[in-house]
DNA sequence: GCAGACCGGAATGATCCGTTCCAGTGGTAA
DNA sequence: TTACCACTGGAACGGATCATTCCGGTCTGC
């Protein structure tokens, strides 16, 4: 990625590069299937902006897409470097609903083909996350219930939060995602039904 | 609501009537923004069936939506009668997840203007809501800090849960509703930041 | 001073969908 | 039996929405 501090044309255009990926997460993110057009409004620029950097909008929503896959293998892996099991999980947790990178694949699913590198991707990143689960089961405050798939669909219901103000949905998170680690650590009754299954969420990337 | 078993014309009318209604509530629950001729599809009925009944799209979410309120008002009268105060509680929000109410409401926010008569009929909602959470906490089961918004955050997340198959889906709602209630039930830390506060969640209900 | 990289935004063309319209069907009552 | 009409299915209409293309202008770097 280019300095953003070029002077001339050069810099505007990298500017553009950021500005519009920003402008792109925050339009999406709201609203899936939002005009591309709003894209640019929100950025400032036009329309020709976005269309000489992506050949298509499914071409953006992609990258978008990935790039929160790619964020969300980092923090697995930051994760991943603290000795305690348990605040390994829950830190990923709460780092992971604050950057918002769920609400933005689970809304985009179905709207784009993923690409094959997606899909490596896709796959390292649930064997970060059930590595995470098997060191905060190791530590015994995990409830033995629970399954690495398990957190696929907390994460979903963090991103289901949302109301006007994003530093307001922010809060309203960590307070239900509190809820369901509390959920998670206690040694009550069993959960109910059979856990997800790996994979059965999949559905949802049928390109539609 | 007239009889099914009415033979000739008279009795599919009125058995078009249920089958409209329910396929509608299964389309506008799997994509809220779905084409009315899907709901004529899965009814097994014509376009014009529909609109013999309801003057236009907008008509029939509303109903749709004021049918779930009510529903939402009368699991809440049948949980005011369980005497214990804590079972009253989860029983009414099992019930709730499992009728997909607040699923359906959530989805179509927005989507219409809703009546005064709907107006009275949440703010009675709210009334009876707010009642089962003061009874639960007179039980000393439910965390001190919970408030009565925090249970339509919940129901929203159960509704964020969704597979393709719907009893999978029910299963998989029971188990994270079941988590949930697990964390408002236990006595850990603090759950962070201001819970919602009341009407904050309104905004979704502006015709937009 | 000029070639071309880059930009804004109007114009295009296709798709989608709510609603209307009309001809057909078969109960119903005289 | 027959004429009527409530009710139906589905085609056709018209407006709205968007992704994408195109073009004329601007500014940089040489």
């Amino acid at each position: 990625m280019p300095e953003t501090a070029l002077p001339g044309r050069r810099g505007q255009a990298a500017r553009n590069n950021i500005v519009i990926l920003d402008a792109a997460r925050h339009v999406f993110l709201g609203d899936p299937k939002a005009p591309i057009s709003q894209v640019a409004e929100r950025a400032g620029v036009g329309i020709s902006a976005l269309y000489r950097r992506y050949p298509s909008k499914e071409a953006l929503l992609c990258r978008l897409c990935h790039d929160g896959l790619r964020t969300y293998i980092a923090e697995a892996e930051a994760a991943a470097e603290e000795p305690d099991g348990w605040a390994a999980l829950t830190g990923f947790l709460t780092r992971v609903v604050e950057a918002d990178v769920h609400s933005l694949t689970v809304h985009l699913a179905g709207t784009f083909a993923p690409t094959p590198e997606m899909g490596q991707d896709a796959r390292r990143a649930g064997e970060l996350t059930a590595r995470l689960v098997e060191r905060a089961r190791e530590t015994g405050r995990l409830r033995p219930d629970a399954v690495t798939e398990d957190l696929g669909m907390i994460l979903e219901c963090c991103a289901a939060i949302r109301v006007d103000d994003p530093d307001r949905t922010a809060q309203l998170r960590r307070r239900y995602l509190a809820l369901l680690v509390e959920g998670l650590s206690s040694g009550g009754p069993d959960l109910p039904g059979p856990p997800p299954r790996p994979g059965e969420m999949n559905g949802r990337w049928r390109p539609s």
